[in-house]
DNA sequence: GCCAACGTTGGC
DNA sequence: GCCAACGTTGGC
């Protein structure tokens, strides 16, 4: 089973919207290394960190699964959608979405600030710099991490 | 709202 | 195939 962190501004879903629907299909990632991870490497079952990015504060607000693995992106295909791309054809869709589940939300927000701060996560990419893609591989052991530190309800780790 | 960082595009 | 310009992301 494999880990990852998705990004989504709270502008457009947020982790109560997911508990409400309960499952939500995941389109519009319109970058090859993000549509990579989702084309070749997730696979139903794996677990998803879920981030809130220009939020206040930003930070992991919640859990999901992938409960479909990559099909095409039909709205790249829409003409007129925002996610519309010229490129894409029934052939060679270019883009891919998958489906997630609910699976828990956490008491409170694991702010960027205390993934900065807690020992085991150097290595996540959400906390570098610059770091802008919004789909991202986390080891088993910081998808451990990051799940205790936002059933404890602490800010703080 | 600003702007640094970065991915993508397109002229050459 | 280089690289400047452009658009987007996302923390602040």
């Amino acid at each position: 089973m494999n880990f990852w962190l998705m990004k989504c501004e709270p502008a457009a879903y947020t982790i109560e919207n997911l508990e409400r629907d309960g499952k939500t299909s995941w389109e519009g990632v319109r970058n090859f290394q993000a549509r990579n991870f989702i084309r070749d490497e997730m696979k139903e079952g794996d677990k998803v960190l879920f981030y809130a990015s220009n939020a206040d504060p930003s930070g992991v607000t919640g859990v999901a699964k992938i409960v479909r693995a990559a099909y095409p992106d039909k709205f790249a295909t829409k003409k007129g959608h925002k996610y519309f791309d010229p490129r894409a054809t029934p052939d060679d869709p270019i883009w891919y979405m998958v489906d997630i589940a609910f699976v828990e939300k956490f008491p409170a927000i694991v702010s960027l600030d205390t993934l900065k701060a807690t020992r085991g996560l150097e290595e996540m990419g959400v906390i570098r710099k610059g770091n802008r893609l919004s789909i991202q591989p986390v080891t088993a052991r910081e998808f451990d991490i990051v799940v205790k530190l936002g059933r404890s309800g602490s800010r703080q780790g």
